[in-house]
DNA sequence: ACATTTTATTTTAAGGCTAAAATATTTTTT
DNA sequence: AAAAAATATTTTAGCCTTAAAATAAAATGT
C-alpha cells in the first residue's frame, strides 16, 4: 500500500529520546498523583480509576466490561472490586437472567467519596501543568493523539 | 515570591485532557514493550531497566545507588537483583572496606544478553514512532522536558 | 573505649498486576 | 435432551511495588 519504513532505515535517536521524555514526564506525574491519593485519601490510583469508570456508568458495569474499560485483567478487577466493596464504596449486584454475571456499581458513599477525590485529582493535575498554556495543551494533546493512533496501527500490524 | 496561580483560577479542561492523552499514549507504548520483552525474551521491563542501568556503569553500582538511579525502593532492587542473579545475568560483589555494601554488576552473559535486548528494544520504539518525523520528535521532546521541569517545581513547592 | 546515630541492605506485609487454571452457568450443536 | 462449546467470574502462582521494620556494620560523639 505504501513504503514500509517512512524515510530512513536506521533507528532514529530522536524518536528514542522522545520516548524517554514521554516516559519520564508521565511517570513523574503518575507518581505524584499516587502519592497524593495515598496521603490525602488513603487510596490508590487503581481504586480511583475504578470509581471513575463506575461514575461514568451510573447503572454499573459487569466485571468483564469493567475489565475492558480499565484495560486490566479479569482477575485484577476481582481484587480491586473486593477491596472497594469491603470499604463500602461499591457493591456487587446479581444480573437478572444470568447467574454467572455480576454488575458492580457505586454505593451512595462511593459516589460522594469519588466526587471529593475527583475534585482534588483535577486540581493536582492542573497545578502540575499550570505552566502549560491552554493553547499549548490543545496542540500537544492533538499531536499525542496522532502519535497514539499511528503507534496503535504499528503494534497490530507487527503481528505478521 | 510570585502569584500562586499563573493566570486563571478554574482548572483548565485542556490541561486535564493533555494529561489523559499523555497517559494513554505512554501506557500503550509501555504495555507493548512489556509484552514484547515477555514474548521474545521471557523477561520484564524492570529487569531490562536494571540491566540497562548496570550497562551504563561498567564497574557496577551499589544497591542503594541502583535504587536511586531506577527510582524504586531499596527492597524492590533487592528482589529484582535476586532474580537476575539467579539467571546468571548479574552478580553481587562485596565492597572492600564496607561490609554492609554490595556492588551489583553485569556478568559476561548479562552483557551479551542485554545487548540483544537493547537492540530489539530500540527497534520496537522506532517502529511504533515511525510516523513521527525527527524534527517533530525533537520539538515534542523539548516541550515535554520543559513541562516536566515546570511540574517538578510545582510538586516540591506544594509541600507548603 | 562505649554509646548513639547514621548508613546499607534485606525482610515483611499488603496491594497491584498478569497468564493460566478452575468453576459455574449459558448457549449451541447434534 | 445430552454433549460440547462459549462466556463470566474467581482462584492461583509468580512478579513488581511500596512503606515500614529488622539486621548489620560504619561513623560519630562523649
Amino acid at each position: 500500500m505504501s513504503t514500509p519504513t517512512p524515510s530512513n532505515a536506521l533507528p532514529s535517536k530522536d524518536r528514542l529520546r522522545l520516548w524517554l521524555r514521554l516516559l519520564k514526564l508521565t511517570r513523574g506525574i503518575d507518581a505524584h498523583l499516587r502519592e497524593k491519593l495515598r496521603v490525602e485519601f488513603a487510596t490508590t490510583l487503581p481504586r480511583f480509576d475504578m470509581l471513575a469508570a463506575l461514575s461514568r456508568h451510573p447503572d454499573g458495569l459487569k466485571m468483564s466490561q469493567l475489565s475492558g474499560v480499565l484495560r486490566v485483567s479479569n482477575g485484577n478487577v476481582t481484587g480491586i472490586a473486593d477491596r472497594l466493596a469491603e470499604e463500602g464504596l461499591v457493591e456487587r449486584v446479581p444480573v437478572p437472567g444470568d447467574r454467572r454475571a455480576m454488575v458492580l456499581r457505586l454505593t451512595r458513599r462511593g459516589k460522594t467519596e469519588f466526587a471529593r477525590q475527583a475534585q482534588a485529582h483535577e486540581t493536582w493535575i492542573d497545578t502540575m501543568l499550570a505552566d502549560v498554556s491552554a493553547e499549548d495543551a490543545r496542540y500537544m494533546a492533538g499531536k499525542l493523539a496522532a502519535i497514539a493512533a499511528a503507534a496503535e496501527t504499528k503494534e497490530n500490524a507487527h503481528a505478521q
